[in-house]
DNA sequence: CCAAAAGTGTTGGGGATACACCCATGA
DNA sequence: TCATGGGTGTATCCCCAACACTTTTGG
């Protein structure tokens, strides 16, 4: 399977991740500062070469497991992006994933690639390292679509959420405000979610907490 | 760019592109017998690897060319299939492709790689090399949504139709019965398509044809 | 009793579905 | 005049959007 003394006339293939979470109420995009090559000191999402005895999601899940500590989060294929200077020292082929995770659960490490890795707010983003800046704009294109009709929010959500909790979430996602009353009504009714206790500790009433039946995507129509 | 004396340690790229037409009143797909390797003698969709300088799309429309002698058609990425073992005897990722081409503008060709290339029904396909009926399976999927909301049946018909041309079109992809007056109001009301001529030489009441607007896509709600 | 967020029902309009008959042409 | 497919309108239902007040708790 391994040849040898042979010039490399293939594309390389390399895996990118765009890791989304809300923090400090923003949607954020997971980026690090690149040490090393042509675009030294600019931020991008992380990524790398796949090895030869990984598979495309698993490159992207050692990724997303170095960089955030997680390993059970949504994670999905986008795109493959091929345009042939998109790296200018070497073809690279990018197969792009996402993934939505809880950022109270994780606790952001750098690595030896990366200088520094910080939570960026998705709608404040500087000029990216390679084509980031689209991919990043395909993910939330992706985002606002599946969210429509899956039970994806489960990943970026604790285990247990208020109905208020959980409509924020859409309410940045979608970067728009949603009706109360209406938005129970979809929610309860596409039965994605159950009761999982009540609220304490708040100086008002308190509110009923809710957890996704599935932790695994779950497909229907809700809005 | 090109490194020299080095053991390939990088999976290979290659591009497969599952090109759907309507023929003899089914939807079927392109399919080429393998003459080498280790899938030699069964058949699968067109594909191969993709070159140092040209992109994934070009690999795509390369193939489309060799195959259909079309240029012109709607041409859009699926998917990227990494399995390690897809291919046993070497490790290829495969970035796949689907095209729309109407089977009248289509003369079939055979070249260096492929024994015989034929229009099989997708609705009985044989087991085909590597993953390639996964791959047909994810293309049908696809379609099946993206009628709903694109112009893109555009590729699959001649430039003038009639309603009930189209409506076959959609009732063979979705796999099912169309309300005749329904139909006529949806694809009406989405503006997507124009009054071109009158049918001649039926003997019967003679039908308006019509012609998209556009033969690029465009993304409105239809159903 | 006040502040703060939770929780809850009804109405009206628009779009989707279901359905059946007349029309134009060639033979 | 008949056979063949082309072409059209209406009634109903359901879903969605719009909208504001009451409830519960802690301080």
């Amino acid at each position: 399977m391994i040849e040898k003394s042979k010039p490399i006339i293939t594309p390389l293939v390399a895996v990118d991740t765009v890791i989304l979470t809300v923090h400090n109420n923003k949607l954020c995009v997971l980026l690090a500062k690149i040490k090393f090559g042509p675009f030294k000191g600019m931020h991008g999402i992380p990524g790398g070469r796949v090895k030869i005895d990984e598979t495309l999601e698993n490159a992207a899940k050692r990724e997303l497991l170095e960089k955030t500590g997680l390993t059970d989060v949504y994670l999905e294929q986008l795109y493959s992006f091929g345009s042939i200077k998109r790296d200018p020292s070497v073809r690279i082929v990018s197969v792009s994933y996402f993934a939505l995770v809880n950022s109270n659960e994780v606790e952001l490490k750098s690595t030896g690639k990366y200088a520094e890795i910080t939570w960026c707010p998705v709608h404040k983003l500087e000029t990216l390292a390679y084509d980031h800046n689209t991919i990043i704009k395909y993910a939330l294109f992706r985002l606002k679509n599946k969210i429509r009709y899956t039970n994806i929010m489960y990943s970026l959500l604790p285990n247990k959420f208020t109905l208020s909790d959980l409509q924020k979430m859409y309410e940045l996602t979608l970067e728009k405000k949603l009706d109360k009353r209406n938005f129970r009504k979809k929610i309860m009714s596409s039965h994605l979610i159950k009761e999982s206790g009540i609220e304490e500790g708040v100086s008002h009433r308190p509110s009923k907490l809710y957890s996704f039946k599935s932790n695994h995507p779950v497909y229907v129509e809700i809005f």
